[in-house]
DNA sequence: CGACTCGTACGATAGGCATCGTAGTACGGG
DNA sequence: CCCGTACTACGATGCCTATCGTACGAGTCG
């Protein structure tokens, strides 16, 4: 087997010509969404919903990362317990070319500014 | 006088220092603003609010246009009656380079995806 | 002045959404 | 088989927002 334990419960998501624009840019609007999404892009791999520790409760992260799944942004994939997310960055630069380095560097670039970090 | 027409009246922008990422992102993604930031785009130049024949009632497009200012995205004057708008191009430029044109790109592409303009 | 155009203000409405808490399901390990 | 961990489902809540209609203010032109 190619994904060995890969569960059989699986998550709805949008094709590749279903995501849109708008979509993507209400995702990234949420503070707390684009936190994930740049913690996702600097680990450059998958992520386990619960890597993440967001001043939020657990039910608000599964929202987050609902929205991104639905809006295109993320792959969501259970393995055992966890559940693994990837940015799906082929699709998004297949669609959109640059637009995600694009936005990670000017979130990056606010962060510095901001925090000073 | 550098300006010969504009009204006493004057509107509130933020600085370039205030403006946030989110609130462009949210801005940017309502199909209403994007809009109206492509056609500001492609025009190259100032319109006034009039120009814009959008499927919504004056009310409402007046109410686009003042997120669109109020997150930094565009910058308001009266000249005489009208209103005229443009782009913070400089703005935008200095604290996310690229990031515009990365998404009116976008937005081109999308627009040639689906509707084959 | 008077009429007309452009845009605003305000209230209403309906829907969306970020957040929480609690109760529940799925899976893996002892 | 039972327990703990990871995540979900559902309902509630309060806020935000896209939309409208109507009434009004500011400016221009005759």
């Amino acid at each position: 087997m190619t994904s060995p334990a890969v569960s059989s419960r699986d998550l709805p998501h949008p094709t590749r010509e279903e995501i849109r624009l708008e979509g993507v840019l209400h995702a990234l609007s949420d503070p707390m969404r684009l936190r994930i999404v740049r913690e996702l892009a600097a680990v450059g791999d998958e992520l386990s919903c619960s890597h993440f520790d967001l001043p939020v409760t657990k039910s608000t992260t599964t929202h987050h990362f609902r929205v991104l799944r639905e809006s295109g942004v993320l792959q969501q994939v259970y393995r055992g317990t966890a559940k693994m997310n990837g940015l799906r960055k082929d699709d998004l630069e297949g669609l959109f070319p640059g637009l995600l380095d694009c936005l990670l560097d000017a979130a990056a670039r606010q962060a510095v500014r901001l925090d000073g970090a």
